[in-house]
DNA sequence: TTAAAATATTTAGCATGCTAACTAATTTGG
DNA sequence: CCAAATTAGTTAGCATGCTAAATATTTTAA
């Protein structure tokens, strides 16, 4: 081990924390939520539709995830060859797909949400409103200060 | 939009949100250090090796970095190849390879610690140490809730 | 009104994480 | 002392993000 302090030396550990929690996070939301048959994408494109509401587009889904397109287009394929959801071509504007679950999708996102409220809990444990609070305040400032780097550096 | 609040529909936002801001600071900082020829997963290895100090073993570098051993294999490879780095095999225990910077990898690194420490100042920008500090330990419980869940969950 | 720009989506292929299964070397226990 | 377990590392191939480029449709503007 070196005896440099480790911020002078890594400088950018917060980034590196991010990620490599990011991956235990969703590596334990998947294990959970691997006996009901979804990967993390899957159920977390359901749980956007349920929360934008049947019927939104493909574009508006892509939006609220904070994902591009393309990465959405291979998880929706999978969640309709999984008979899922349905996309139906928008009647007034034939580039749009509305996206409606299935009957058998209905009644998935009833066992999805059940079994996500009990890992909320135990994810959560130990966390106060008011840390978890500053936690989303911290890392919204953090995406803000990101994104003006990316166009600054762009210009 | 349905009229359901956000945070009982979704209930997992904050994983999500973690995904997000780690993918934009992540881009951020690879736009930054791109010029130098360094993708993300090369200079937070540089950066790590030079703090745990040069002769640490692979495994010992993965596991500061929250990687698995074939993530890292592929990067060191890289680093090998573009001779910023060598391989040495460890004398004593020949299962080891312990890394080392070359001459010109160790000038490298005196231009990816300046750059970085320009970045480190707009990155964390309207943050106070405060706040980081509260970003980071919230993270850490975060860490250690979702590490009890996968390990109950595999009892 | 029609050519050009914009928008929604897809396809193809890259980047970087992972697990599973392998090799080679070392350590351990009977 | 040797067979079995452990450890360091690799290879192969999957998962899920991305960008670039293509298609189809709609909107804008000369």
């Amino acid at each position: 081990m070196s005896d440099t302090p480790f911020h002078e030396t890594l400088d950018l550990s917060l980034c590196g924390q991010l990620g490599r929690v990011h991956r235990i996070c969703r590596q334990a939301i998947s294990v959970a939520v691997e006996p009901l048959g979804f990967t993390q994408p899957r159920w977390t494109a359901m749980m956007y539709i349920q929360h934008l509401g049947e019927g939104c587009t493909q574009h508006e889904l892509a939006t609220n995830l904070g994902l591009e397109m393309p990465s959405l287009t291979r998880t929706l394929k999978q969640l309709e060859q999984s008979e899922i959801i349905e996309r139906r071509v928008d009647s007034q504007d034939k580039r749009c797909r509305r996206l409606y679950f299935t009957e058998q999708g209905h009644q998935q996102m009833l066992l999805l949400r059940a079994r996500i409220a009990e890992i909320k809990t135990q994810l959560y444990r130990n966390l106060s409103d008011e840390q978890l609070n500053g936690l989303a305040q911290g890392l919204i400032q953090l995406e803000e200060n990101a994104l003006n780097l990316i166009q600054e550096d762009q210009l």
